[in-house]
RNA sequence: GGACGGUUAGCUCAAUGGGAGAGCACUCGCUUCACGUGUGAGGGGUUGCAGGUUCGAGCCCUGUACCGUCCACCA
């Protein structure tokens, strides 16, 4: 039974019905399948605090449309979907949501906070997923997974387990990164250097035993000079070689600090004297560890000066900054003040400034587990999409840092390590041990700390599929195939995936990373809360669609590129959508009830030949340039090649004979044989516009055939050779020309459409007469087109009037008698300008063959091509001086 | 201080070394029976600059300017 489209495109009940349809056809699920070959893509778990923004929808339009793609070509697909607990994110909402209601953190505790927090997850956790859903995401649903399941959390706590046995998990007393604000510390990744404007105190510090003589030491941290305990200047600046092993006086704290030599001094940089605070900085803390220096910590957790800071202790470490200058300028001690800037350290998440502080913490040492990772990228393994991304991705893990893992927060996988609060032992384990293995007592309390929670990430790609179970799904599934992410977040989550992924299971976890860019405003800038100027993509579905946004998202950029959000651009989408859905109801009302016979191509008439060729050519390319994951290249040929091919030449050239009487060339029917073709192409079209246009390529295919269930599991097309017609390609590309041609020409004659003329084609011989007139008969009544009264195509053109204006093809000439015209000198005044042209392409086409080196050097093929273009502009040139002749001129 | 990306039409961006393109915007037409969310015809560019390689360069090489991004322990 013949099914029609709606009347006007309406996305949003079409969407939601196609949506809920394909849920209930399950055909997002895959399954463990011996008989296909798998292909698999993690989705990056969103946090469940999230709010689809543009960036998921870019990243997860690009998921979708390549497992989309993989299923029809018939893989069993599986895109694993889920969330992430987003251990910082979310406690921050739900301390907030807490306070709001008036409840205190600390005055519930952690038992009580964390039922909050999962009650939290229970309420809001799912609003993500519901979101991805009207973005037509085909993910696996059934297999949807939370970082801190029961699976997931097992895999945590074997990985914990076997790196700490392994010695790879450590914890100690490290310099870190604190967060004053959040309290916690954070790894190198979530640290952000912001230039700052700052100054360089210079500052004297006594010699001990010495009058006149001071060391001037520069700073940016007056502050921290509390902490220092030594001065160091280079082993090699003959300045200060005599001071080496000598004592300063540490103003403002009563104490005395040596001299040392250590290479990490800059001679040239400041005074060449740099004071050593080992507690808080990172450098400092290398140094000290060198030299064995005291580490003395001077701030609390909130970045307050602490007890040992004297008349400062409770200062905020600014408030200090500005008390301690002015003390020193009044102890004469201050040199000068220069403006300064440099980096500073800020927490990506809130903003502030960063403390570092050494603190005992749990860290995962990286310089083994960094090896394979490199080693992937060397040897083909890992390969990144763009190729650029393979540097930043190498120089982030050549130059790792040990990574710390334990966080202050109480949402998270839980520390599995335990201590004896009478003796201080120390046990990792799965379980908590009821009785300490050293001293034998009972009083053991676990680490207080949660893993940082990219930590759980980490294994996502086979935690996902089961791991550390032997499952079936890990074992057809993982490795998986792409990765699909932000080129911001390569070192927190790739990398890791990529370390974790060869420690715990020898492999890559995945073979490709096809990387994109940032979504901006249409002014360039970041999408941010802050400025306000996001975009809502839940908005953009409501008015345009999902079609259309994701179609946006795709179009005209490069991998790896960051691109501009214009709403003028999705409204192309949209008007795209809109067009093809017309032109499918075109085509669906003049289909007939009963099935169109199936018909073999080489039957066809040429312009039914044409537009299968052409839609052959396009599958081959499309495929090709989603092989290599150019998919706006792909997808710019899909809609260029549905809009300017198939609407505005074959459905308007199929009219001719849809809407006159049938007739049967040799066994075959005229109108059949149009239907068969415009069914045909544009169900193939959909196929290819399908992972990009889900929802409308759906409802159009469903509805032109009526007997499948849907497009999703029909078969990707693939090149035909017996689809291959360059004869007929070559003969309507002529006829094109011949229209653009008088179209141009009454155009410029300021002829109204209504005026019909006469049209005479002259073909150059014989057989290119007969060749055409076959055409013509072929095509049906083009007259409409052609704007013609009558065609008639002869021979020679001694038939036609003297006075008529021309369009000239490669081996034809048409002509119109130019009564029917109007305007003789205006005519004439084209054929001169068509002439000088014609004149400057020769000149130009005739000085390359005539270039020795050209002829002798270029390729046969285009030497010839030349050749051919010649021949024309000289043939063209000579019709037009005939034509000027038949003047009088 | 390193590394990377960009510089092409008014705007946003494309273009395996072989006559510079698209979308939007602009100009002038069209109530053509799928679509005015449409359709036809146009205008508009020394491809940042300077060299080089090549028969031939937007594309390859060198240098340079500007914009942007990432990394980095010059206190």
């Amino acid at each position: 039974m013949k099914k029609e489209l709606a009347k006007t495109y309406d996305p949003k009940g079409l969407e939601e019905r196609l949506y809920k349809k394909w849920l209930d056809g399950g055909y997002f699920h895959a399954e463990v399948n011996p008989d296909r070959k798998p292909f698999t893509i993690v989705m990056p778990p969103p946090n469940i605090t999230g709010q689809l923004h543009m960036g998921h929808a870019l990243d997860n339009t690009l998921q979708d449309i390549l497992i989309r793609w993989k299923r029809m070509q018939g893989y069993e697909a599986l895109w694993q979907p889920g969330t992430d607990h987003a251990a910082i994110a979310t406690e921050v909402k739900v301390i907030q949501h807490l306070k709001e209601q008036g409840i205190d953190k600390d005055e519930i505790g952690r038992e009580e906070f964390l039922k909050h927090c999962w009650e939290w997850r229970r309420e809001y956790g799912g609003r993500i997923v519901s979101q991805l859903c009207k973005l037509g995401s085909s993910a696996d649903w059934e297999r949807e997974r939370f970082t801190m399941d029961e699976g997931c959390s097992d895999a945590v706590m074997e990985v914990f387990l076997k790196l700490y046995e392994k010695g790879y998990i450590y914890k100690g007393s490290r310099i870190v990164n604190w967060c004053p604000k959040c309290q916690t510390t954070i790894s190198d990744a979530e640290v952000e250097h912001v230039d700052q404007d700052g100054f360089f105190w210079h500052i004297n510090y006594p010699i001990v035993g010495e009058e006149v003589r001071f060391v001037e030491i520069a700073t940016t941290r007056p502050e921290t000079m509390l902490g220092d305990t030594a001065v160091a200047v280079n082993p090699d600046d003959e300045r200060y070689k005599d001071l080496v092993g000598k004592m300063l006086e540490l103003p403002l704290a009563g104490r005395t600090i040596p001299v040392i030599a250590d290479s990490y001094v800059d001679k040239e940089f400041g005074t060449g004297c740099v004071k050593i605070t080992p507690a808080h900085d990172p450098n400092d803390f290398e140094v000290g560890r060198r030299h064995g220096l005291e580490e003395i910590c001077i701030l609390n957790d909130d970045a307050t000066m602490n007890g040992k800071c004297g008349k400062y202790t409770g200062m905020d470490r600014y408030e200090a900054r500005k008390a301690i200058v002015k003390d020193l300028e009044d102890l004469g001690l201050l040199v000068k003040v220069v403006p300064h800037t440099h980096a500073v350290g800020t927490h990506d998440r809130c903003g502030t400034t960063v403390e570092p502080m050494v603190k005992p913490q749990w860290f995962v040492r990286m310089d083994e587990l960094a090896k394979p990772a490199i080693q992937a990228v060397k040897n083909g393994d890992l390969t990144f999409v763009p190729e650029r991304y393979t540097k930043i991705y190498l120089n982030w893990l050549e130059n790792i840092h040990d990574w710390c893992i334990s966080r202050q927060l109480w949402w998270g996988h839980r520390i599995p390590a335990y201590y004896c609060d009478d003796c201080g032992e120390m046990v990792v384990a799965k379980e908590a041990p009821a009785v300490c293995p050293k001293c034998g007592r009972t009083h053991m309390h676990q680490d207080p700390d949660t893993l940082d929670t990219w930590f759980s990430s980490a294994l996502w790609p086979f935690s996902t599929l089961g791991w550390p179970k032997k499952t079936p799904e890990l074992d057809y599934f993982y490795p998986t195939d792409v990765l699909v992410t932000g080129y911001d977040i390569i070192f927190f989550w790739v990398i890791r995936m990529v370390f974790s992924g060869y420690e715990q299971t020898g492999k890559s976890p995945f073979h490709h990373v096809l990387i994109h860019g940032l979504v901006r405003d249409s002014l360039g800038r970041k999408m941010s809360k802050s400025l306000g100027n996001g975009i809502d993509p839940l908005e953009v579905i409501d008015e345009y669609g999902a079609d259309a946004l994701r179609l946006t998202l795709v179009t005209g950029n490069a991998p790896g590129n960051d691109m501009r959000f214009y709403f003028e651009q999705v409204e192309a989408s949209r008007n795209f959508a809109n067009k093809i859905w017309n032109a499918s109801r075109f085509i669906m009302m003049n289909l007939p009830e009963e099935d169109i016979p199936e018909m073999d191509a080489k039957d066809l008439f040429p312009a039914d030949k044409w537009i299968l060729s052409r839609i052959n050519t396009v599958t081959r390319e499309v495929t090709e340039n989603m092989d290599r994951y150019e998919l706006g290249i792909a997808v710019q040929k899909i809609h260029d090649f549905l809009w300017d091919e198939f609407c505005d030449w074959y459905i308007e050239i199929a009219k001719f004979r849809l809407t006159s009487d049938d007739s049967v060339r040799g066994n075959v029917s005229w109108k059949a044989a149009a239907l068969w073709t415009l069914k045909t192409v544009l169900a193939q079209a959909m196929k290819l516009l399908h992972p990009y246009m889900p929802f409308v390529s759906e409802e159009i295919y469903c509805t032109l055939l009526p007997g499948e269930e849907t497009i999703m599991t029909s078969d990707w097309p693939v090149y035909k050779e017996e689809w291959s017609f360059p004869e007929e390609e070559r003969q309507i590309a002529a006829f094109m020309e011949l229209v653009r041609g008088i179209r141009a020409i009454r155009m410029e004659m300021n002829v109204p459409a209504k005026t019909k003329t006469d049209l005479f084609v002259v073909g150059k011989n014989l057989e290119i007469v007969n060749e055409l007139r076959s055409l013509f008969d072929s095509l049906g009544d083009s007259s409409r087109m052609l704007f013609a009264k009558a065609i008639h195509i002869i021979g020679s053109k001694d038939e036609i009037g003297d006075e008529s204006v021309s369009v000239v093809l490669s081996d034809a000439t048409a002509y119109i008698p130019l009564d029917e015209l109007v305007d003789r000198e205006k005519e004439i005044a084209r054929l001169k300008d068509e002439s000088a042209k014609m004149d400057r392409e020769i000149a130009r086409s005739s000085g390359m063959l005539n270039n020795p080196n050209f002829t002798s050097k270029a390729p046969a093929a285009k030497v010839e091509e030349e050749r051919a273009k010649l021949e024309k502009y000289r043939a063209t040139k000579h019709q037009i001086l005939d034509q000027l002749a038949r003047y009088g001129l």
